[in-house]
DNA sequence: AGAGTTGTGGGTGATACCGCACATAGAGAA
DNA sequence: TTCTCTATGTGCGGTATCACCCACAACTCT
């Protein structure tokens, strides 16, 4: 019933980061001797807020969230990173912190450079500076919707949004998380995402059992979804080109679980 | 009981906006020319999610709010512009448009600039680049906060982050709005709007008569906010320096009316 | 195998916010 | 002045979410 994920050479080529891979070549030269690959277990912290970065990660199977957080410890989820983009973009806008933490929401593996290097490159190439500038535009449009969402719509529909958000950044259609994590990232208490998973179960849209989730009928997700994932969706395609429609299509659901 | 307020010379000065003020002696001769003033009615929907920016805006004594909105014609104030800003920072990111709704919160007056001229100067001068950058970095700040604000505190702290932004940009501690338009900007029903200021009103800190609202205690009305207030305002002056302790200390309660 | 930890399922009452309905008070116009 | 209209103030029932409770299943470590 279970099987760990082989080593794919997905892990080991930084050009499965869509970022880097649509790096031009002469920025390329000065950037990859200085990649280093590192592997992200799931729950690490990468950035607390005020901290001042010191790289700037690039995911290839993992998947990072950006969390805001209250003074009283609670936390929602305000964006998320996954092999279509970076972490460490105020590095780029002339600031060395932010106000949000950075948790790794899968396990995986990044690759990383040092905060310098990654300002210096940005600055000397025009190409990257367009690149990198139009990756942030899409963090500006998923930050926007998601203080939207957090007003207007209920937490059914935003599970639905976060399912979405997160099959779309794995490789498979099944992985294994406590309630208790999604919680904290959308921002309400577990047995909330209990109720909602629930349902979701109950109406044949995913298999759930004990943290071990698998998304069965992904255009109902669609439906059940508030339309917030289809506006972030639609501009990050216009905006870097990230999903595509093929890739998805063809994502079997593989019944392993995703061990971290 | 009330007067009209003067028109300022403020109104008519360019570098009355901080980040026109701000830009270096060798763009500034190419942008001058180009500025047009305009007169911004409260109200005015100056952009709307998906289409294209045609202009820069630089409030000079107007307020812009950024709202997201839902399908179903609700919105939230995700953003808001003063005279230390610009609307239509998108356009430097490499993107044409947003999601989201651009009105005028505060009548008042701008400058602005064709859309093109802006990406143009902005590219051929790297001061602008960084100034604007450190702009766009305060909203997202802004963005950030906003989605732990909407999913965590309630509607009486919000009200209080939103009066204390709003005199922030207004040039007396006195204005006017109606409670619909302010429920529709935290994304509340305006009923809840009537409640929460009811409450500040007999704590003494606000005093509110249809629609007329005057800050009495500022000081209070901090501590009773929630503490994404000073969140987005530390990372503003850490940003780009606006708000000055002196500036505000120093403003007067001033009891006229402001008229749109 | 046993004990402790972690995750899941479910119940109950409190509360914040909502939707709606309606009365009222000013502001502006005739 | 009187009328009209808009925005404000308020009350009530409905609902989503919360906080806290407990029972139990599954996994882990000894």
């Amino acid at each position: 019933m279970r099987a760990k994920p082989t080593q794919s050479p997905a892990t080991v080529s930084p050009r499965r980061n869509e970022l880097l891979a649509a790096i031009p070549r002469e920025s390329w030269v000065n950037v990859f001797p200085a990649l280093e690959r590192v592997a992200l277990p799931s729950g690490k912290v990468l950035y607390e807020p005020g901290h001042e970065f010191t790289h700037v990660y690039f995911p290839i199977d993992s998947i990072i969230a950006l969390l805001g957080v209250t003074q009283t410890g609670f936390s929602t989820r305000i964006a998320v990173v996954g092999k279509e983009g970076l972490l460490g973009a105020p590095l780029f806008m002339g600031s060395e912190s932010t106000s949000s933490r950075a948790i790794v929401q899968f396990g995986g593996h990044a690759f990383r450079i040092p905060a310098a290097l990654a300002k210096g490159e940005f600055v000397r190439h025009g190409m990257m500076i367009s690149l990198v500038l139009r990756y942030i535009q899409v963090l500006i449009t998923q930050m926007a919707q998601t203080a939207v969402c957090n007003r207007h719509h209920c937490v059914d529909q935003q599970l639905c949004r976060w399912l979405l958000e997160t099959v779309d950044r794995l490789p498979s259609n099944s992985f294994t998380i406590t309630q208790e994590l999604i919680g904290r990232m959308l921002g309400v208490r577990r047995e909330s995402v209990t109720d909602a998973a629930g349902k979701l179960q109950e109406l044949g849209v995913i298999s759930y059992s004990r943290g071990f989730i698998t998304v069965l009928d992904r255009a109902r997700l669609e439906n059940l979804s508030c339309e917030c994932y289809r506006v972030v969706r639609r501009e990050t395609d216009r905006l870097i080109g990230f999903y595509s429609a093929a890739q998805i299509a063809i994502k079997q659901v593989r019944h392993y679980r995703y061990r971290f």
